[in-house]
DNA sequence: TGAAAAATCTGTAATAATTACAAATTTGCA
DNA sequence: TGCAAATTTGTAATTATTACAGATTTTTCA
């Protein structure tokens, strides 16, 4: 069985054809797409493929916790199937977002001084700034 | 002159007093308010108050660094007069949006294997999880 | 002071992302 | 095979946000 389909058993997430593409796409594409970006792409091998499974399909994932959905992005949700512990950062000058490895790895051990009685479950640590390349210009 | 008047001059804002209410009620307002929440409480005392201009003035106060504008809900945005650098906590159960205080305060000074060549200019920690209140039921 | 110019505000219409929903299709299984 | 359940599809509705042009307010300066 194919790593995606075996990803999405993991989750308690029956694989149909439409499933395993998205996560095959997100598996393979570390680009942080949205859905209009995986509905394009597929939609070469998969015509009939419509944006509302697009949705629906990210939506089940993201809440299976099979997936990430990032809102680094004002005014899109972007999605990244890798779920391991890391940051992102998005260029305001080019759009593009990329995975960020905090040095200190105990930033996921951080206290927080009025953190009694609260259950955190989720935690995303957005930066954003110029990427190299668009720093240099 | 008033506390959010001068707030605005200090970020090269010209106080009218359209703004001046607009930045007065995120000073006085710890809640985290979107556009329609605070249209509509300052709606009762300027009856003429449009909600485009209160898109406009918080694009406007954000972009000069003056608010913060948070992401931190999935379908829309949230706004936050206090620009010290704390994180944000919200509850998937009730909705409520909490300032939250790192303990280590050495979270800012985070740095990341992969951060060369990067510029970052801003930064956001986004929790989730269930408040107090909710965790109790 | 008082007109002309600039800045700001307002209301409506447009846009874009997302969701609701009902019909069509596919899948799993007796 | 044939039926029931699950999934997918396409369209219509919803919601947040922006565009824009006209109205209003503020500023400039003779």
């Amino acid at each position: 069985m194919s790593k995606s389909a075996e990803r999405l058993k993991e989750y308690g997430i029956k694989p149909s054809v439409q499933r395993v593409a998205i996560m095959d796409y997100l598996l393979n594409h570390k680009t942080h797409p949205t859905v209009e970006m995986i509905h394009q792409d597929l939609s070469e091998d998969m015509a009939t493929l419509s944006k509302t499974t697009v949705y629906n399909t990210l939506k089940l994932f993201a809440e299976a916790g099979a997936i990430l959905a990032l809102n680094i992005d004002e005014n899109t949700t972007r999605y990244d199937g890798d779920t391991s512990h890391h940051a992102h950062f998005r260029c305001v000058c080019c759009g593009d977002i990329y995975d960020m490895t905090p040095s200190n790895h105990d930033w996921d051990k951080i206290g927080f001084e009025n953190g009694e009685g609260f259950k955190i479950t989720e935690e995303e640590l957005y930066l954003k700034g110029l990427c190299p390349k668009c720093n240099k210009k």
